[in-house]
DNA sequence: AAGTGCTGCAACCGCTCCGGG
DNA sequence: ACCCGGAGCGGTTGCAGCACT
């Protein structure tokens, strides 16, 4: 007998999401959680595949998403990581707070790849394309400091860029999220206006963040808390297997969504 | 202005991983 | 130890928007 087939292929929607879709699942995951993928779609009366939905959310709708290009930093840091862990995306994005694996692949293979190779490095291996040529080296001759540091010195850089969220920076986030990013989608910023905004409980910070997540991996269908603290909570334990910097629970627990909500 | 090609991103597909029974 | 089902991951595709002719 084969296996069940994760949505019913007949009566799937596929193809982009409209706006009142988003507001649906936005809607659904700010009351309820998602307690299980599958039946998000059932329940937030979506005609889409639950794995459509987690994607959707995991990829666009989440709060705490960056939007726009990564910058030189985040770039020179998903070209170490990449050097480091090859094509796990989900493991790079984890060190990038904000950013998505589909994200990263995508920025990769659009952007990056082009630039290594134009560098004289090949992405795949991360060195010299041609023998003579000198790594890390642009055509012009720029030398990229912050790369050299990122390989020697990985962790220490990647705490300072991208230390973990603290009161002050998890509000410069999402204000930074909110003003280069969601703002500048329209349709984002309708549906997080009407769905979300006067809504008070995205205000996490009194969030028990090692309670649910620990256990379940996802959120309580009974409290209002998010995925994206789950993906915070993998940057840290990453920044914790790297050995620097002891984030305690009050760290992760003080998060907002920067006062927006 | 219209046609064509290119680029970049959102979304899908299929496989693997992992936890529960 | 094994099986099953759900979640997650990485590769790939489709298409909209843009640049160029």
């Amino acid at each position: 007998m084969g296996r069940q087939p994760c949505c019913d292929k007949l009566d799937v929607k596929k193809g982009p999401w409209t706006a009142d879709e988003d507001k649906k699942l936005v809607n659904f995951i700010l009351t309820h959680g998602h307690c299980c993928w599958r039946s998000v779609p059932k329940l937030a009366g979506l005609r889409r595949c639950g794995k459509s939905c987690r994607l959707r959310w995991t990829n666009y709708l989440r709060p705490d998403l960056k939007r726009g290009l990564l910058n030189e930093v985040e770039e020179q840091l998903v070209i170490d990581l990449h050097a480091r862990l090859g094509n796990r995306w989900s493991k790079i994005a984890a060190s990038l707070p904000g950013r998505t694996d589909n994200e990263i692949k995508n920025h990769w293979n659009t952007h990056i790849k082009k630039k290594l190779v134009k560098m004289g490095i090949d992405p795949v291996t991360h060195e010299p394309l041609h023998k003579s040529d000198t790594p890390h080296k642009a055509p012009n001759g720029d030398h990229h400091p912050s790369l050299d540091a990122l390989q020697l010195e990985l962790p220490k850089d990647c705490a300072a860029e991208f230390s973990p969220p603290t009161e002050n920076s998890s509000a410069d986030e999402s204000r930074s999220t909110s003003e280069s990013g969601n703002e500048e989608d329209p349709s984002m910023n309708l549906i997080w206006s009407e769905v979300f905004l006067n809504d008070l409980s995205w205000n996490i910070s009194g969030l028990d963040s090692r309670g649910e997540y620990g256990k379940l991996g996802l959120f309580s269908c009974e409290e209002s808390s998010f995925s994206w603290l789950l993906d915070n909570r993998n940057i840290i334990d990453d920044h914790r297997n790297f050995g620097f910097g002891e984030f305690s629970e009050i760290d992760i627990n003080s998060l907002d969504m920067g006062g927006k909500f």
